[in-house]
DNA sequence: ACCTTTAGCGAAAACGATTTCGGTAAACAC
DNA sequence: GTGTTTACCGAAATCGTTTTCGCTAAAGGT
């Protein structure tokens, strides 16, 4: 059925050492009967035997990314990022199996590691990430956070530079006009939403700006979480005439809670996204957001942990990547908000 | 390092084949026995390396899907369609590995087919799909089309029911009225494009509604290429008052093209999408559409696929999965719009 | 002419599991 | 008491590679 190295070997009457030999490209074998061994594996159709090498060589050439349940369905940034991934895995002779740990991670991540199936791991977000990785680490399995930065001593990461984009979109709408800027966290998420909020911090502070707690709001992971955000902003005495949402999602449902209200976008308030999804592009008025370079991410991610499998004495690779603003139409100067106006009740504008 | 099971064996003074046949639940071991290996490898943390048992048994508990690079960017349709997969496959100790072949479709499915790295191969629409097809069978390895029902003898799929759904929808605009229905064709995607427009076709016949062919146009995959459509029905001296967009996606560019002439969505003109993928969600007015069940087709396609590796002589599975209707806010009776009242000139309504 | 290097090749030992086949001892049949 | 079954176990073959190590013959050095 399948050719083997013996058929190329028995065909051919050279020994199977030989045949390997010059199809791995080794030095002991003459020029002539490389370029035969070549050209017959070639004209049979001769591909090594996957487990045979693997469990020779003691690599798969595999690298895993594993998912929570919950991340499944945050499909477009996956979306996005795995696409990435997997291009440039192929480009190195790699390719990316996924994993979803749906019942039980530890377990899942565990056989993984110690059956060898895969060279590294990729790591997304996920609520168990600090004993997967002091499970990787154990199991000295290399491995990579993708998306976010970790302080944890000693892990590598690429994450989008949070801070950053979160800076330039407040200082956007602070040059705009806004002075009352609301703010909607995601504190599930750990560093993103510190670095977010960090950059929305300093962003006031250079311009002098107060920070007001009553304009920072919670919004968690489950649907349409962002439209009670809003909500609570808006029955404010005095409500923000922005509102930066801690991502994009959040914001397509805030967008629906100001037009309930019969606000108008952006003139009434202007609301930001964040990630640059494919969801800020089809609102109306489209998003003003932060894009993060999802396809580069999973570039960079795969070939990071592929130099981790070839040497893990490395140093940790941390690297933050530019991020850049995006100014649409969900955004404006104040000046004509209803808001300003009537601050007391915005229920009826 | 890590533990084999020669290092039960050495431990417990048991032969390896033994220690095998107590892991694999072989009878011809006494109960005594068997507990103590389990536990032994329990505590032992032993999970049987992958290559190897790979090797021996000829099979790898992995199935691949591979995408051409075109789809690779479709992100919404693949983010619902993998997640589903992924978790049925894992649910059957199964794990799914992405293959993207950029450079070279065949050289790389070659590859996978002849160094036996999966058990079977999903197949997401390409326009290689012929030739795929050709070789997975010359190779005999088990596989099943999603997405896309297919024509050819002997291949298994599992695919929307195109037909029903894109009748459905058509049949729910005439029920509101209208008369001059637009369709917007997808010729390169095949029985999909030509199942949705025998339904078009199906639904207007059964009301007696002529087939008008200047108001079916065409679009491509390229970008905007919906944008282009819309503009081509409206300059039509005797516009539709609703169009049947292929997808989704091409609806959203439909609608922008529709809004930038200064047409109310819905009073002026219907827009109907196709797939109910978020973005169907998230415009405004919000898409009436046809909702796949993408979760479920990835769920259905890995059961029938697994289904086929255990039995390659299988008669081909094909399956039809029901969608559903989804009547939003973008489709509305014609009786105020003004593209009857003034059909010559959409422009300037 | 003798010793040393070099080029090229093949035998054989891994890698870590699964599975076949035969063997032993106890139980059973008669 | 002999023959047959049964229950349990282990030796060894096997899956298809890679890689080490030794061998032969030719080439080179003096």
């Amino acid at each position: 059925m399948t050719v083997t190295i013996e058929d190329i070997s028995k065909k051919l009457g050279i020994s199977i050492s030989t045949i390997s030999k010059a199809l791995n490209g080794y030095a002991d074998v003459s020029s002539q009967t490389r370029d035969l061994v070549l050209q017959t594996a070639q004209e049979m159709g001769y591909h090594p035997n996957t487990a045979a090498r693997n469990l020779r060589r003691g690599r798969t050439d595999k690298i895993g990314i594993i998912m929570s349940e919950s991340i499944v369905y945050i499909s477009e940034y996956l979306a996005e990022i795995i696409p990435g991934a997997a291009l440039t895995a192929e480009q190195h002779d790699t390719n990316l199996i996924l994993y979803t740990s749906v019942d039980n991670p530890i377990a899942n991540l565990t056989r993984v590691c110690r059956s060898r199936e895969v060279d590294g791991m990729i790591l997304l977000w996920s609520s168990e990430m600090r004993s997967m990785i002091d499970l990787l680490e154990r199991e000295n399995m290399p491995y990579i956070i993708i998306g976010r930065r970790s302080e944890r001593e000693g892990t590598s990461y690429i994450a989008p530079d949070n801070f950053a984009g979160a800076k330039a979109i407040t200082q956007h709408l602070i040059q705009l006009g806004h002075d009352r800027i609301g703010f909607m966290l995601r504190p599930a998420l750990g560093t993103t939403n510190v670095d977010r909020f960090a950059g929305y911090r300093a962003a006031l502070e250079e311009a002098d700006l107060p920070l007001i707690n009553d304009l920072v709001v919670d919004t968690a992971i489950e649907q349409r979480s962002g439209y009670h955000a809003m909500n609570t902003l808006l029955d404010l005495p005095h409500p923000p005439t922005a509102v930066f949402s801690f991502h994009d999602v959040v914001a397509v449902d805030a967008m629906v809670a100001a037009t309930e209200r019969g606000l108008r976008l952006p003139d009434d308030i202007s609301i930001t996204g964040f990630d640059g999804l494919r969801s800020s592009l089809i609102t109306t008025p489209r998003l003003t957001t932060v894009r993060q370079p999802l396809h580069e991410i999973g570039q960079r991610t795969v070939s990071a942990l592929l130099a981790l499998v070839e040497d893990n004495s490395l140093p940790p690779i941390r690297e933050l990547v530019p991020v850049q603003l995006e100014i649409r139409e969900s955004t404006a100067s104040p000046q004509h908000s209803r808001l300003l106006l009537n601050s007391s009740d915005p229920h009826t504008p």
